[in-house]
DNA sequence: GCCAACGTTGGC
DNA sequence: GCCAACGTTGGC
């Protein structure tokens, strides 16, 4: 089992929207880092929600429910992926980006060094402390 | 609203 | 193949 983090703008398309939607497409990801990682998805992989712009903080947690497939809508077969995720736990309490930075174990999460990427993988006591804190 | 960090594009 | 110019993302 593996663990991830994925951003999203909640303009775009919010916790709230995932959990309505029930099985969701994650698509339109369009950045090679990001979709090497969509690519070693599992199937019952963990992901946190992750709302990017105004809020900064993970809202909830997400399963891979289906592995990555060539994306349709990659006219030009560059290799693009989407996977499909569903919602499955709401945190307690979001953890904001603020807390995530003050805490020693999570200095070294891929959220706070690179801050444009918006598919990442998070370490399993990194996962597991980041619950703590969010319940 | 600004700016840093990246990614992409196009001229050379 | 390099690099300047530009566009986008996301934190501040």
């Amino acid at each position: 089992m593996n663990y991830w983090l994925v951003k999203s703008e909640p303009n775009a398309y919010s916790w709230d929207d995932l959990c309505k939607g029930g099985d969701v497409i994650w698509d339109g990801i369009r950045n090679y880092q990001a979709r090497n990682f969509l690519k070693v998805m599992k199937k019952g992989d963990q992901a946190f929600y992750y709302h990017s712009g105004k809020d900064r903080e993970i809202v909830g947690i997400a399963e891979i429910i289906e592995e990555a497939y060539p994306d349709p809508k990659d006219k030009e077969e560059k290799g693009w992926v989407n996977v499909k995720i569903k919602a499955t736990q709401k945190l307690n309490q979001p953890v904001s980006l603020d807390q995530i930075k003050q805490e020693d174990m999570l200095s070294e999460m891929i959220l706070l060094k690179q801050s444009r990427l918006s598919v990442m993988p998070v370490a399993k006591n990194e996962f597991n402390h980041i619950l703590k804190l969010g319940s």
